[in-house]
RNA sequence: GCCGUGGUGGUGUAGUUUGGCAGCAUGUGGGACUGUGGAUCCCUUGGCUCGGGUUCAAAUCCCGACCACGGCCCCA
């Protein structure tokens, strides 16, 4: 028996049947926003997304030599493949180019809850317009299309990197001190921080303080107000202040996120519960072009996990028509009807089995279809079907030429 | 990569401590039932993750691998 190779899932019917419920909530209402759906490949070349996250990231990166001798990798998430369509192709639109995609992404790492060597990401990149206006409905979306799935228990930090940046560059610090003092915060080390590198408590409290008290201990500097602005935009979204904390221990792991940076957690996740991540950044040295987006991505099975956590389900609802013959004679009659119905988009399926009518109508009920249509000699005879509603269990006998009004009527898209 | 827990029909489980006929439920297929589903009953199907070791005998004990899960590291 070869089975799945670690980290990766198969997806039963039931489960495809949620996923795409979900995928379908985010794809909506990103497009209610104004995006357009991209694809790029699943496959790179490796240097695009070492240049893009940095040669440590060869580790944890699907890479290969294929037959031509090329280093290829498995795209590990897409925004290094959506910027560099973008440049490839998409550069003379029109700004601000918004985005989206969704897709399979490849990760070498060990498995766990939450976190699998194959993932699915749905994300944005908005694309060429540098306003706190642009952060705002980039945040507002995020933030939107997860509230819209039901997700209810989902905490949103916000921050600015500039406001830390410009306080350890006053005093004096090198780009890679900088770097490991964010890695402590954000793990939550700060104590560590400020006695590796000497920090005052001011460091500490800036960083844990209130973010209306934030002006008294540094100024309104211009990081602080564009800040200051982006929430109040966030408003006007209906993305209120009770929806989100600012919060400047929020650092991004990479050094290409420069301005506004935001996460979204699940909290029942557990050690995996990040679920949405995203900000303004700068991919202009890869590409030479200087441009600036913003963007996200919600870890995909992650929030179908957190979902299913807070017993939010979508459930299937009874549709369409299962025919059932009685009688080799009738044959011909049940499939005119089944191609009727099936011509008028409504999901229709006949018994291939010819089966007792009793196992017929129970394998009706499993698959959950909204109504049996039962023919036999008589209802031949008579031009007639008896259609059974499978909800109440309830049937009558009514004309054919009736039947597609009476099953029509109500929800049997297929 | 590190530490820990676990793995029994498709699914859920009993059995593992103290080695001795792998049991139950559910599902699948068929039947009771060729003019009526969700009920009931009967039959059938199907399993000890893999490999080695100890033993008269291993699901059970030992070692290793694989896989899953909890956490660390990492997290684009």
């Amino acid at each position: 028996m070869i089975e799945r190779p670690r980290g990766t899932r198969d997806f039963g019917p039931e489960q495809m049947e949620v996923r795409r419920k979900i995928e379908n909530i985010l794809r909506d209402k990103t497009k209610n926003f104004g995006y357009q759906e991209v694809l790029t490949p699943t496959f790179e070349h490796t240097e695009l997304f070492l240049e893009k996250s940095g040669p440590s990231i060869e580790e944890e990166i699907y890479s290969f030599k294929d037959k031509g001798g090329r280093d290829i990798a498995l795209r590990p998430e897409f925004t290094a493949s959506v910027m560099r369509m973008y440049a490839e192709s998409l550069k003379a639109e029109s700004k601000p180019l918004k985005l989206f995609y969704f897709g399979p992404a490849f990760r070498y790492e060990r498995p766990q809850s939450g976190r699998y060597r194959e993932f699915w990401h749905f994300g944005t990149e908005l694309i060429g317009a540098d306003t706190a206006r642009a952060d705002a409905e980039n945040i507002a979306l995020a933030y939107r299309c997860l509230k819209e799935t039901g997700l209810d228990d989902i905490t949103m930090r916000i921050s600015h990197l500039q406001i830390l940046e410009d306080y350890l560059d006053d005093k004096g610090f090198s780009r890679d001190e900088r770097e490991e003092i964010y890695h402590m915060i954000d793990k939550e080390e700060t104590e560590k921080a400020l006695d590796k590198f000497d920090l005052s408590e001011d460091f500490k409290e800036l960083i844990e303080s209130p973010f209306e008290d934030i002006p008294d201990l540094i100024g309104e500097t211009s990081s602080y107000k564009y800040l200051k602005d982006v929430t109040d935009i966030l408003s006007l979204y209906g993305v209120e202040k009770e929806d989100y904390e600012i919060d400047l221990k929020t650092v991004r792991g990479l050094d290409y996120y420069t301005g506004v940076v935001f996460e979204i957690e699940a909290e029942r996740l557990g050690a995996e519960k990040q679920i949405c991540g995203g900000g303004d950044y700068n991919l202009g040295d890869i590409f030479g072009t200087d441009i600036s987006s913003k963007g996200f991505a919600i870890g995909f099975d992650r929030l179908v996990l957190a979902l299913d956590k807070e017993e939010i389900s979508f459930e299937k609802s009874r549709n369409g028509c299962y025919i059932v013959p009685i009688g080799e004679e009738v044959i011909p009659y049940a499939y005119d009807i089944l191609n009727e119905l099936r011509e008028d988009d409504i999901k229709t399926d006949i018994d291939l089995k010819g089966r007792s009518i009793g196992k017929a109508l129970g394998y009706a009920d499993k698959g959950d279809f909204r109504y049996s249509i039962l023919v036999g000699e008589d209802e031949l005879e008579e031009g007639e079907v008896t259609l059974k509603d499978m909800t109440s269990g309830e049937q009558e006998s009514i004309k054919r030429e009736e039947l597609l009004g009476a099953v029509g009527t109500d929800e049997t898209e297929s």
